[in-house]
DNA sequence: TCTGGGGTCCTAGGACCC
DNA sequence: TCTGGGGTCCTAGGACCC
């Protein structure tokens, strides 16, 4: 038995591409790109041939082509990705029952167990690599090291198809020279206030005043001071125990920036459908309803919330309520993107409506979630219908999870 | 033809109650 | 007719992740 706890994180290189060139041999080789559906789109993963010519994931769409002229442009399909994900991560459980999944393309396996059987961790990572590239044709970056926070770094410093080892006695070497921006948890933000205190590496993190960053940062001081120095007691949780979702929510960039109420309330109530929808599948409701809106200079921003008396998931209600958030705003410039958010939520067990009426309305918003859970979304709708290209993008994030409450596929 | 969309967690300040 | 403090709930906004 070891003494301290191995730890692998383990990376999808370039996911969504890699899947669509598997799916499809002829974009094998080639600058791709995926992208989501609309108009006002940005580029969600491209594959290697496409990063070499700059490409890289948050350009606009025309910004890509710039960069590399001959990119071929893929529509997201989360249903592949989600499939795929769920098998890679149902063979990662071959291995350890202890999995937690990030997101559809990054889990952290704890290993420490599993070596009486496997033998090292480098054997596990090397097994897993060749499995998931035989059956799926796709490579990873695995990263091993004595926890979750170097693990992660580890998966990150050799790209793509990489396996990177960090042992205790490396820690300290490894870290001294490493920007603290590597690190999961310190972002830009957090980059820049440690750079105006002359703090650029882990190194230096890790050797600082512990009370001079808890000054300066509160709370979390303490925690950077240990991230410097690559300690993480955080265990890997598996996911299914304790995940449930806190919001749903939806928003969209409008094709085009529109003033006008009517417009508005048309975007409003396909959001709210489509939140509604997704309430009512995972069986929850909420009391707080989020409206953001962002304005035409991108820049400008609000989100405004309302708590309710009571829990509410039907699609009609919850566009009422957003109305009512509406209603009390002055909207100074026209608006680029809305969303609606539901939290505040309550699990609820499948209950017996009290009265007729509502029986029958929540039958029949039962039967339009199944004619869209078979034909797909927005066919059926009981109020004022979009156009098809005003649909907004096929949603596609990489940070849902496969199997989780976050998984929005349709199915 | 600039700049997506899905989340989580944290903080500060105000309302309100005891 | 001036002044407490603790607790909870709520809102707005920001940082972070993919």
């Amino acid at each position: 038995m070891p003494e301290h706890r191995i730890c692998m994180h383990i990376d999808m290189n370039a996911f969504f591409a890699s899947v669509e060139q598997q799916a499809n041999p002829e974009l094998q080789g080639k600058p791709i790109a995926v992208v989501g559906g609309g108009g006002r789109t940005v580029i969600t993963t491209s594959s290697y041939e496409a990063r070499a010519f700059g490409v890289k994931t948050g350009m606009a769409k025309w910004e890509a082509l710039r960069c590399c002229p001959q990119l071929i442009i893929v529509i997201g399909d989360n249903k592949k990705y989600t499939y795929t994900s769920s098998r890679i991560m149902e063979m990662m459980k071959e291995y350890t029952p202890l999995i937690e999944v990030f997101s559809i393309d990054e889990a952290w396996l704890d290993v420490t167990h599993s070596l009486s059987i496997f033998g090292t961790a480098e054997r596990i990572a090397y097994l897993l690599k060749a499995r998931i590239k035989e059956s799926f044709g796709i490579t990873c970056s695995i990263g091993i090291a004595p926890n979750k926070l170097l693990a992660k770094l580890a998966s990150d410093m050799q790209k793509p198809d990489g396996l990177t080892v960090i042992k205790p006695e490396d820690v300290e070497r490894i870290l001294e020279r490493m920007p603290i921006k590597e690190l999961c948890g310190i972002g830009k933000n957090m980059e820049r206030h440690l750079n105006m205190m002359s703090i650029y590496t882990c190194g230096e993190l890790g050797r600082c005043d512990e009370a001079r960053l808890t000054r300066k940062f509160g709370i979390i001081g303490s925690r950077l001071k240990q991230m410097g120095q690559g300690v993480d007691d955080s265990p890997v949780t598996p996911n299914e125990e304790d995940d449930e979702v806190k919001s749903v929510g939806h928003s969209m960039t409008l094709r085009q920036d529109v003033s006008k109420r009517g417009d508005i309330l048309k975007y409003l109530l396909q959001l709210s459908e489509m939140v509604g929808r997704r309430a009512r599948r995972y069986g929850v409701s909420g009391r707080t309803i989020t409206l953001h809106v962002r304005f035409a200079d991108f820049y400008s921003s609000f989100g405004k919330q309302n708590t309710l008396k009571s829990h509410i998931n039907q699609s009609d209600e919850i566009y009422k309520a957003a109305i009512a958030i509406l209603d009390t705003t002055e909207l100074p410039q026209p608006v680029r993107q809305l969303g609606v958010k539901l939290s505040n939520l309550k699990y609820q067990a499948e209950q017996l409506s009290l009265f007729q009426e509502m029986q029958k309305k929540s039958d029949a918003i039962k039967a339009m979630d199944s004619v869209n859970d078979r034909f797909g979304e927005f066919k059926v709708t009981f109020g004022s219908l979009l156009s098809s290209e005003d649909k907004g993008s096929h949603v596609i994030s990489p940070a849902w999870r496969p199997d989780g409450i976050r998984n929005v596929a349709v199915k």
